[in-house]
DNA sequence: TCCTCCCTTTTACGCGTGTAAAGAAATGAA
DNA sequence: TTCATTTCTTTACACGCGTAAAAGGGAGGA
């Protein structure tokens, strides 16, 4: 049972009586040889312990076939999805991904971008940090390597192409739900402002504005760079409640996370009974259905996102024209209405 | 501002005029040669765009200085935090950490294990599937690669090493502190039999003997492999509740997210409030303190798993023994006693 | 100024595989 | 059996860099 260990192709070549070359266009594509060939080296296969070093094949390569992604942090459920999304498509695709999280620190990204640079990936997603991302080095990929942000837009990096959810629809529509059943909606905003923050705050304003009403924003003391939204949002919302603020009409949080703290704070104070507090999120975060109560949000057309990141990186790798203008695909969200408001 | 690029260190060489082999001894260590030579390169640097290649620097080198780590699902807060921790440690260490989710899915599992293979990773970390991973290619990994088994172990495959959690110990902690304020629990099971699984249903078996009590186990249609912790609990409770069955008393669940299920099903029963039914998970998910009611449950010692994990593969590597006897190392967890049990 | 020591350059080979070119062998059909 | 065609083997070079050995150069001390 135990299968004796062959080093190298050449070694392989040399037990079993067949050409290197040979091997090597069998261990690319079995159906470029001969079937009785393939078959004779299957079978000696079996008996053997052999897999062509990854390294060595790809360095003669003209594409490596791998695919970066970097992702701001791998303990957030709504990239972790997208992480498992972009995965599967990937691989449906023939490509290796390679995941670096930047585990909320701009050092740890570019780290991260040296990495994938380093191993010539033929195309790279990148989920920003945003706001604190490191723009030399975004930059850098950017021209070195066929590049898509994903998720959120970096300011000063425009001639990238972008994919991502239209937050001016996605508040729009939420925040309309919420005055249309007798709300206007305060808005509690990210910690961070990456260019999702950003937006959707925008967005918000801009919808309040357009009903004549004044829009009313609640940011927090930012606690250093935490990535613990669901930690802020509550301890945020507790000390305004504590004074007796917010404690009723309705509250639009700018994720999901947020939603779960600030709920989480106002079940605490008795505030989300019937006629009480409202609270909605975004992102419809794999828990949120199952808070109490079930939090009402809209959900991002994850796979939608996924499916569009890996087409525009390989229309980038296919063209090998560094030279199209950048494209910027958005996708709309979905109303997901619950108890929480 | 657009740095010339530079394809190869040859290239490089040519450029700046400093020879090829002093380059490489400058990019492995910056020290190793001499100061004023250091600068001459790095201030050449500044003006050019070159990384060196990972994967021919690789191909030459006795250590890879990879390491490869595989986890079930990269949307379970459990393992990406577990992961996160790994990945901190392991930067510390210098090494490149390649990193493999399995999808739920023994096939994506040996194809990860093959892929690490073939990069020839100096050591890889696996927290496997369970019951559904292949034993041969997780056998054909430990005979080619030092490895270490996280979170769960694997029957029949013994001869690893192993670093997890002492469900005997956390799964008797957590009991007693049920049966201490007042109530004997029912458990409610994983749906898929990984080693965890299996080892808690057994420790509350056994504790549960050990007091004379009739322990009570609940296992619902496992749904496909689903890997929806979550939805499997809320729905398998539901069905019991509905029909007046385990609405009072306490409930102990094998984990989090079977917790966040099951509450947000006795909740919809009206049955948590005061003197109603109680529920415990394990493992404190990092949302179980913002559930309502805050989910009482013990905590992994994750930190102190990943950097276990961390010091047994490097030992291996090291050691270059394949011939010590196995080790194993488990954790105590803490118990957090919250508002639901 | 000369010599020694240390660092660098030169030269060369190796890592494991991709790939091209030319010749040899095997296959299939007539 | 013969020929045309496919497939394989042989040979060679390439990828980008690690690394060893020998020779060369510069700085410091006497």
């Amino acid at each position: 049972m135990r299968k004796a260990k062959i080093h190298s192709m050449e070694e392989l070549s040399a037990t079993i009586g067949i050409s290197r070359p040979t091997l090597s266009r069998y261990f690319q594509n079995p159906e470029s040889v001969r079937a009785s060939t393939a078959r004779k080296i299957s079978d000696a296969m079996e008996t053997l312990d052999y897999v062509p070093n990854f390294f060595a094949t790809r360095l003669n390569r003209k594409a490596t076939g791998m695919l970066g992604v970097v992702i701001p942090h791998a303990t957030d459920l709504f990239f972790a999805s997208l992480l498992e999304q972009i995965e599967i498509v990937a691989a449906e695709l023939g490509y290796t991904v390679f995941t670096q999280s930047s585990h909320g620190s701009p050092e740890m990204e570019s780290r991260a971008i040296e990495q994938l640079l380093s191993m010539n990936a033929d195309g790279v997603l990148v989920a920003p940090l945003g706001g604190q991302s490191r723009l030399e080095s975004l930059d850098r990929l950017r021209r070195n390597l066929p590049m898509v942000l994903v998720d959120s837009a970096i300011p000063g990096l425009d001639d990238v192409d972008f994919v991502g959810t239209d937050n001016h629809q996605s508040i729009k529509m939420i925040g309309e739900y919420l005055l249309r059943t007798g709300h206007a909606p305060t808005f509690l905003g990210m910690p961070r402002l990456n260019a999702n923050a950003a937006a959707r705050e925008v967005a918000y304003i801009e919808l309040m504005e357009e009903r004549g009403l004044e829009p009313v924003v609640i940011r927090g003391q930012s606690v250093g760079d935490s990535w613990h939204f669901e930690a802020y949002a509550h301890d945020v919302m507790e000390e305004h409640f504590a004074q007796g603020r917010h404690v009723s009409g309705a509250l639009l949080c700018a994720n999901d996370r947020l939603a779960i703290g600030a709920l989480r704070a106002a079940t605490r104070f008795g505030l989300t009974g019937e006629n009480g507090l409202r609270i909605a999120g975004h992102d419809d975060h794999p828990l949120s259905r199952f808070m109490t109560p079930a939090l009402t949000t809209v959900a991002q057309d994850i796979p939608a996102i996924a499916a569009a990141a890996l087409r525009l990186v390989t229309d980038q790798i296919k063209g090998d024209a560094h030279d199209l203008p950048p494209r910027r695909e958005t996708f709309a969200t979905r109303l997901i209405i619950r108890e929480s408001a």
